[in-house]
DNA sequence: AATTTTCCTAGTAATTTAGTGGGAATTGCG
DNA sequence: CGCAATTCCCACTAAATTACTAGGAAAATT
């Protein structure tokens, strides 16, 4: 049960757009590709994900680039992680038809579960994991 | 971040021997296979793996079988999604080196999110989560 | 017009997962 | 004792997923 690279890297880019929140312009992917280390064209997919989920906006051309869409604060983790980690649901059966969806004991363990790790992470916003105060 | 049919498989199995535990006998593999639909030779690998960490302990030979080391109630759901589940920890940062282990703010994120996870699994028995007492 | 950027889509290599298979070792039972 | 039932051990493979790479169109600034 690993978070996926997307995962990793997505947060890390919603990070060092937080950071940046204050300033007022965008940043373009090739100053985020830099300071994760991550190439250009992955990064582009990851913000992709996250821009469709309204999480952050763009603007295209030339001096354009992503930005939050909205303050630091009000950002969760989950809410990033959600939309980078196509399913960041912990078992199939939880969103996909199961076939003994009712007399499996095990599922209603994993709705909790993945009950359990989204409360927590949507108790985290941008802004404390920047400042590193979880 | 998925759990893996490992993980899943165990936990069924760890479910039907927490049943049988008040009969005496050791269950065979087969009929463990039977009850939860799995061939054998994987249930075989997946007990291994719980056997290794003593939570079930086998007979061989004819007659053998398996059985839960220990009572349902003494025995959480997290230690059984641990032993199988061969890394349940969400990234590989944590135990492996990380190159930037110091400096990444999400490394204390991840670390947390994996001690709640754990957190949880732990307050649920076998005992609980077969009579769906959750 | 040229340049810089996002946006869209397809492909591919690497890794992991899930499962198969063979057979040796052990033990109970007739 | 000999046979059958079982765990145990190890190697291999097929399928699926992940993690990228790549090319180029569309948009906007300069």
């Amino acid at each position: 049960m690993k978070m996926s690279s997307k995962a990793r890297y997505g947060l890390y880019v919603a990070v060092e757009l937080a950071k940046r929140y204050s300033e007022c312009d965008v940043v373009p992917v090739c100053v985020l590709a830099q300071s994760t280390g991550v190439t250009e064209k992955y990064l582009e997919q990851i913000i992709a994900l996250m821009k469709k989920e309204n999480i952050v906006i763009s603007s295209r051309g030339a001096s354009g680039g992503y930005k939050l869409a909205d303050n630091p604060q009000n950002v969760t983790v989950g809410q990033v992680l959600r939309a980078v980690e196509d399913n960041l649901e912990i078992v199939d059966c939880l969103h996909k038809n199961c076939s003994n969806k009712c007399n499996c004991v095990s599922r209603n363990l994993w709705a909790k579960l993945y009950e359990n790790i989204n409360n927590y992470l949507d108790t985290i916003s941008l802004q404390q994991l920047s400042e590193d105060n979880l």
